[in-house]
RNA sequence: GUUCUCGUAGCUCAGUAGGAUAGAGCGUUCGCCUCCUAAGCGAAAGGCCGUGGGUUCGAUUCCCGCCGAGAACACCA
């Protein structure tokens, strides 16, 4: 299960070293605190919150758990330390407000920090040692062979992808796995249908289009002559037992599906380390079911062998149907055993859609009946599932929303903005291009995966407010201003930049570190797009109210160094979710 | 029927390891381009956080019931 892991409260922490002092502001308001009162460093820190409004301050304690020990009143207690708490050149200064105090660090000394370590560490600014040495296999995507690639398939992709890239951040070794459907008995229908209706030019042209149009074909001729069915069954089984052509042919149609699904993977900046599906287990899978044996876990029930999960209260794991044939549960538990001794993976991610999230906490609680302790570090990652308003978005319902339609609707949608708003760019089909994925990723990486999307072109194809071109256009404003600057002055006097919204900035950027663990933690690409999306409008807000390349000299470069900074840290929020800034648009 | 997920503004959603006036975007209404890209910014209106209990100094957040929506539940993958 996708447990949810505890989250850090986002703080303050600056990793430069400033005068060979580590700085954390929320530890040295937590310093400060544990000299007044008697509680642990430690669980003084997990009481220090954020306060809501950010002027009440920037960290708040919370002084109510002392009302009982210390007979007063929580807001008695908080002027009380307010009064005895002295304040330096961190800690600005300290109030009092209903039982909280509060805390205001130094301003000037903070943006100071933040900057600077931004700026230093360039596109590498978040990356973590915490993954060292771990490696975090994410499998992702496995769309079946010679079948089109629809919305749903898109929106497992990206939040797999998503969450790779959010580890890979963060210092894990990883390695993207494709579990890519490319064996099954519908592969002797495919292979019926293409030898009797199939055209080797189409298949090279638009191999997907090609196999679905003969696999349709299949299904409507099989009404009149059902002998096909069995034509299907036995040319299946010539494929089972290594018959060339049989094996060619479907060697031939997984080779040109998989690079159709490249060309797709190629627009969303994805690769992977293994395209390895049901195909590779299929001499995989006795070993398990051995094992399953000697371990007395198979149990004989109406014909097939199953594991019991009865205790555990879930229905039981099917293991060999009644006909003695593997299946789906089979192909997963030899899959997981070549992964713990292939990868000795620290976690093992399955990012799949919802509905199969009972599958594999059986899959799990099967490995771990086996003794496999491992499988406590596998988690299931359910991705959202794709709806239409009134009904649902099924494969065989024939109200498939195809990927490739998606993406063209909205290169389309985008090269009209583009041509309305800056007809003079130069390289528009580029700009829209990216644009256009903008939106789409956006919308598919903007909510929480438990929750449904349902799907609307208006949606998708958001292009104002909350939205991909809304971030990538403040990353392009602020390249603009960045290169009509020209050179960037080497340093900046920091301290020049003493307003709200200069303040508030840095605050965002020293937080994408947190908000980067939040979405590791939850498995949540969409904490990254908020946070983003948080950024670019509090630059927004900064960029409409403060005169960058006509405020005086100083100003003017400390403002500049800002600028970079913020456009640093959108474009590395923007690529973990797939998506790309243009230069202008 | 069993199990799981969800129910927050007209719509789409954040938030909640219990805490200070519940936040965004869209939509609606009204402002802002002699100034760095208006795909932008500002303002207004809009909420008994599904419902009834319980625990607590304090519940939108935790627990239980109910109502409503969705999903999964062995020989498909």
């Amino acid at each position: 299960m996708s447990a949810r892991q505890k989250t850090l409260t986002k703080s303050f922490h600056i990793q430069t070293y400033t005068g060979g002092i580590k700085m954390d502001f929320k530890k040295e308001v937590a310093n400060k605190i544990s000299q007044l009162v008697d509680m642990e460093l430690e669980k003084i820190m997990e009481l220090i919150e954020i306060p809501p409004q950010s002027n009440m301050g920037d960290y708040a304690f919370p002084c109510f758990q002392f009302a009982k020990t210390m007979r007063k009143a929580p807001n008695m207690i908080a002027a009380d330390l307010a009064g005895k708490f002295t304040t330096d050149h961190v800690v600005g200064k300290v109030e009092a407000a209903g039982g909280y105090l509060n805390f205001f660090v130094n301003k000037s000394e903070f943006i100071k920090i933040v900057l600077s370590e931004v700026l230093a560490k360039g596109k590498d600014f978040g990356v973590s040692e915490e993954g060292k040495g771990k490696t975090v296999l994410v499998e992702f995507s496995s769309p079946n062979i010679a079948k089109p690639f629809h919305i749903g398939h898109l929106v497992n992709t990206l939040t797999g992808s998503a969450i790779e890239k959010i580890y890979r951040h963060l210092g894990y070794e990883t390695q993207r796995l494709n579990h890519i459907g490319d064996y099954g008995t519908n592969f002797g229908k495919q292979i019926a249908a293409y030898k009797h209706w199939g055209n080797d030019e189409a298949l090279e042209k638009e191999p997907i289009n090609e196999l679905l149009r003969v696999y349709i074909k299949f299904h409507d001729e099989v009404e009149k002559n059902p002998s096909l069915e069995d034509e299907a069954r036995q040319l299946f089984k010539k494929l089972e037992d290594g018959d060339p052509e049989m094996m060619g042919l479907w060697q031939k149609f997984r080779d040109l599906s998989i690079v159709e699904f490249k060309k797709l993977y190629h627009e969303f900046n994805i690769e992977f380390d293994s395209y390895n599906g049901e195909s590779f287990y299929t001499d995989k899978m006795g070993e398990v079911v051995q094992m399953l044996r000697d371990k007395n876990l198979l149990v004989l029930s109406n014909g097939a062998q199953i594991v019991d999960l009865e205790e555990f209260g879930m229905p039981p794991c099917l293991i060999l149907k009644s006909d003695g044939a593997t299946i789906y549960a089979t192909r997963d538990l030899a899959a997981a055993l070549y992964r713990h001794r292939t990868y000795n993976f620290h976690k093992c991610l399955y990012v799949v859609g919802n509905t199969q999230a009972l599958h594999f906490k059986q899959i799990f609680r099967v490995l771990k009946q086996m003794g496999f302790d491992w499988s406590d570090n596998m988690s299931f990652v359910g991705t959202s599932l794709v709806k239409f308003a009134d009904r649902k978005l099924a494969t065989r319902s024939g109200d498939i929303i195809y990927a490739k339609d998606v993406l063209d609707e909205a290169g389309e949608k985008t090269l009209e903005i583009v041509e309305a708003k800056n007809s003079n760019l130069a390289n528009k089909a580029d700009v829209a291009k990216k644009v256009a994925m903008g939106a789409v990723a956006y919308t598919i990486l903007k909510n929480n995966k438990d929750k449904d999307i349902i799907f609307s072109w208006e949606d998708i194809l958001s292009f104002e407010g909350d939205s991909g071109p809304y971030v990538q256009y403040t990353c392009v404003r602020g390249k603009s201003v960045l290169r009509k600057a020209g050179e960037m002055p080497e340093t900046a006097d920091y301290s020049k930049l003493i307003t709200e919204e200069e303040f508030a900035l840095a605050k965002l950027l020293d937080s994408f570190k947190a908000s980067l663990k939040e979405a590791a933690d939850r498995y949540e690409p969409f904490v990254i797009t908020r946070h983003v999306t948080e950024l670019a409008k509090a630059y927004n807000k900064f960029y409409n109210t403060h005169p960058i390349m006509n405020a005086e000299p100083d100003l003017k470069a400390a403002r500049l160094h800002l600028t970079k900074s913020v456009c640093n840290v959108i474009e590395i929020g923007l690529n973990m979710i797939g998506i790309e800034v243009p230069e202008n648009m």
